[in-house]
DNA sequence: ATACTATACATCGATCTGATATATAGGCAG
DNA sequence: CTGCCTATATATCAGATCGATGTATAGTAT
């Protein structure tokens, strides 16, 4: 499942260009797969070259040539190959965690600088998921309103633990309590 | 906040080698900020080449010496500046939620089998902070202890969320229900 | 008039991932 | 006592990804 499988999957939906799925990429996979076109274009080229997916250019005039994928039966067979990954991972990669490690390093403001943006970055991935949801009147597949709601439950615990835990870094905070769960 | 800055704040703590560094990556950053080998080796390199760590050669009998790593006024400067950083990201890269995205091109089968990995999965993370938690006499600084109840929150609220809505996936679910939160 | 936003392509260096290679020593099961 | 696994300890390499930047045009605000 690397972004190639993603582009894969999208294009069973129709033909798209490299454009149109960097918009799906910010949109429906934004909070949980992003990529960028650095990621997009070589694996649209690549797959074109192992005949996954065929390529039609569409002139435009002034604009440049518009390049229009479509998944073809081999790209099918290979995308329904890596669906059978029983496994696929989840990762989370938190420069924010790794700051809050050396907490202790770091002045309290600079701190509660850094809970305070995280929360707000928690409510606009909120706002985002409530105006993707609302914003079709199309009815999304079971497994994509299942990822928004994951996606929301995830932000809402996130939330939820920061606003509880955040006295944790109040300067009297005894080093020799443990956290409490939850 | 890349794998060097999370290398200098590791050698905060005391000399280290990149074997030992490592080991500190798959313990208590291994929830939120994982790297192996060849992030760590480069980004030593790279400190190095900076002068904000300096490197000790002690030779080993038999074993290849032990290079081990001290951090230099100039890397505190650094780590300073890092740790300024009001707001610092936290990404998340999910193959299985794109899995999930496609659950329409899977067999029910192949769906439910992910889901339970991941939530087999999500246990195996618990089971490992609990114990990396309990494993050390010494307590950790309020900042470390945050990290590992932010990821215990993280991990119970993904398990509650899959539990409770992987019957969105059963064949009969209308397509036109909106999920509920949480 | 100027600036911004959107469409649409693409590249590039820096970084990161995951696998692999090399070499030695100790423990333990058959 | 031999083979196998694990731990210590280094390092590299191909391939993937990230984030920024570049090129062009055209429409829409201020």
């Amino acid at each position: 499942m690397d972004v190639k499988t993603v582009c894969l999957g999208m294009l069973t939906e129709g033909e798209a260009s490299g454009y149109d799925l960097k918009k799906a990429f910010e949109s429906s996979f934004g909070h949980c797969f992003a990529a960028g076109y650095g990621s997009i274009y070589p694996a649209l080229a690549s797959l074109a070259e192992n005949g996954c997916v065929d390529c039609k250019e569409i002139a435009q005039d002034g604009k440049p040539d518009r390049k229009v994928y479509r998944i073809t039966d081999k790209g099918w067979d290979m995308l329904h190959a890596e669906l059978a990954n029983p496994a696929p991972s989840h990762k989370v990669r938190s420069e924010f965690l790794a700051q809050m490690a050396f907490a202790h390093l770091m002045t309290p403001e600079q701190v509660q600088t850094v809970l305070d943006s995280r929360i707000e970055d928690a409510d606009r991935n909120l706002k985002f998921i409530d105006e993707f949801e609302n914003s079709c009147d199309c009815d999304w597949p079971a497994g994509v309103r299942f990822t928004l709601g994951f996606g929301r439950a995830m932000l809402q615990a996130m939330k939820t633990y920061v606003e509880e835990n955040r006295h944790m870094f109040d300067d009297s905070a005894a080093t020799t309590k443990k956290v409490a769960a939850r």
